[in-house]
DNA sequence: CATTTATGTAAGTCAAGACTTACCGTAAGT
DNA sequence: ACTTACGGTAAGTCTTGACTTACATAAATG
């Protein structure tokens, strides 16, 4: 049930956008911002949906927040993606045989 | 750039709900809707955005039309999540061994 | 202690989208 | 051919949520 929350964080291009700006480096708010189409409030308010998603965690650095990707998020998302992913494969493979039985019994 | 329409995609809790009932087997879009708690017509335009986002597949059967899970959507998905995934975790591992060295030089 | 820096929060605006009912098209059955 | 079954589409409503500006808070610095 926890990867609603992430699915529906991730659906947004703009915090997608973020995921990836710390793909390559943890970073503080206002420089996320200044990168970004986007005002830095904005940028704090995504910030907080992805925290809230267990996307990403913070890291006080004196008055800055250090944003970084969080591990755990990420693996419980590619558990679920997993398990949908297999079911769709086995049920292409069950009717691939259904289908080519039919064709030559 | 193609995940990002599965990623909207799947930010509905109802879109999701019914892809779990298509991992159990392929289905109408009435005996889907006889399960969820919106109508047929909201059904069917889920899964419009389903299948323009390569989730699902539909195949006419008569006059219904059997929607199944589509393999390829998945596997873009997992594979633009486990580079995000690779990532996080490298990050976290760095960030470790430089909180290690600061503690003990 | 005042100021600067960096950020989170509040209030309000506006567009996206999820849902409904009503309607239309198409394939099968009698 | 007429009817029935099944599903997509149109139009309209209403909520969600992404964004803005303005304000409040906390740490560092002179």
């Amino acid at each position: 049930m926890t990867y609603q929350l992430a699915l529906s964080a991730l659906s947004d291009p703009t915090r997608c956008a973020i995921l990836e700006a710390l793909r390559a480096e943890p970073q503080p708010v206002g420089a996320l911002a200044v990168r970004l189409p986007v005002s830095r409030p904005a940028v704090s308010q995504h910030l907080r949906v992805l925290s809230d998603a267990g996307l990403v965690t913070a890291e006080p650095r004196g008055t800055a927040r250090i944003y970084r990707l969080a591990p755990q998020g990420f693996a419980d998302l590619r558990a679920w993606l997993d398990t949908l992913w297999d079911d769709a494969l086995t049920a292409y493979a069950n009717e691939a045989a259904h289908r080519a039985r039919k064709t030559r019994p």
